[in-house]
DNA sequence: ACAGTTACGCTACGAGCCGTAGCGAAAGCT
DNA sequence: AGCTTTCGCTACGGCTCGTAGCGTAACTGT
């Protein structure tokens, strides 16, 4: 975050247990208010800091917003389910559950339309959020190569492309399902997408 | 939307052409200040009515802007372009169109966000815009299936899932495309996008 | 130990928007 | 005519924003 080469070395060290609070609270007011009646003055109350330092760290409720629920993404994992069909079904019954906690849907979707209006924005939010988790596409898909199951990849820039509409597919799939549609992506609704998604990528339906 | 059969018949009636000119004007500040900074009492300056009368017709900025955007996205048409892949890519395309538009992209996913604490407005969202876009989706099926190019569908409940995984897929895709991840979802795009979409439908790739 | 530098908590403030109330006038209907 | 509802206008309390100013706390180098 602040990794310029200029930090200063003097003075009095910013409180890293702040950082942490005040994040927490976030999450906390995001659960309890919701995005639109969140403001920055409760989440300094809540953290038990003053308004003032909140500010001098974000430059406002997107920013701070997009650093809360960042973390959150990092605990998706790619479990070894044995075969390509049910790794999918798993990180993507995963990322489900997450879009299910009250504190990151409506976080999401609000930073997202803020960031079509605020380019920095949004590229906080791609390297952040969007790009961190695109490791999963690539995992899975190096596993199912060694597992014989996708045939080995020669060209890296199709290999690339191939990688940003599989997860274009999958997080706006299940985003829209359970935030537009408002329905559950329950697993059910994951299988039938699985058979579909892969069937397109592979030219074969998943063995049972 | 006032369809109560308990209509008043007697009293000045409300002006048609205030209810246009707000719908108008709000748009026009979505394009130019966004959601986030788009306020009420601009809007009916803008519209040349006053704030008061906003209040009476709308519960606040929400409802205000699902009814202005909503009408765009009656003007989607499934182009009859021969076959069910060109099909596809014409509606992608038109959809990618309309959200690279200004005003709906930051309003849609707002109203999103906030409806994810909003059961009413969510409803709203669902009966104005989600759901009357399925008929793409049906015609589609209908159309390609007259062709010969889908087997006919037995169970219409299935039917109906099927359908509403594919609005979640296509729909949810290309939104990712475009806002998240922050690319445009152009004809490159889209044809591989439906190569596998149609792939993992029928088991067959689509014919050029 | 001491001066220098930065972060912190606190208070206060102007500015802007929200949503509503109250009024008189306008526009329909019977 | 009289009745009913909507409209434009003004004004208001309440809330949030984002910043300024101050004194204090924490840490660093000499």
């Amino acid at each position: 975050m602040q990794s310029r080469a200029t930090t200063p070395r003097t003075g009095r060290p910013r409180s890293a247990a702040a950082d942490a609070a005040i994040l927490q609270a976030t999450r906390a007011a995001l659960v309890e208010l919701g995005w639109s009646k969140l403001t920055l003055g409760d989440v300094a109350t809540r953290a038990g800091v003053a308004k003032t330092t909140l500010y001098r760290r974000w430059a406002g409720k997107n920013e701070l917003v997009v650093d809360a629920v960042a973390v959150l993404f990092d605990e998706l994992e790619l479990p070894d389910r044995g075969s390509l069909a049910a790794d999918i079904e798993g990180v993507v019954l995963q990322f489900a559950a997450l879009l299910n906690r009250p504190e990151t849907a409506t976080a999401l979707m609000a930073v997202v339309a803020e960031s079509t209006r605020d380019e920095p924005l949004r590229e906080r939010i791609r390297t952040s959020i969007v790009d961190r988790q695109k490791r999963l596409v690539v995992e899975g898909r190096a596993r199912a190569t060694a597992r014989g199951e996708l045939p080995p990849e020669s060209d890296p820039e199709a290999a690339a492309r191939t990688a940003d509409l599989i997860f274009d597919v999958v997080a706006g799939a299940v985003v829209h399902r359970t935030l537009v549609s408002g329905e559950p992506a329950d697993e059910e609704w994951v299988r039938a997408f699985t058979q579909v998604l892969l069937l397109g990528l592979t030219g074969t339906p998943p063995a049972p």
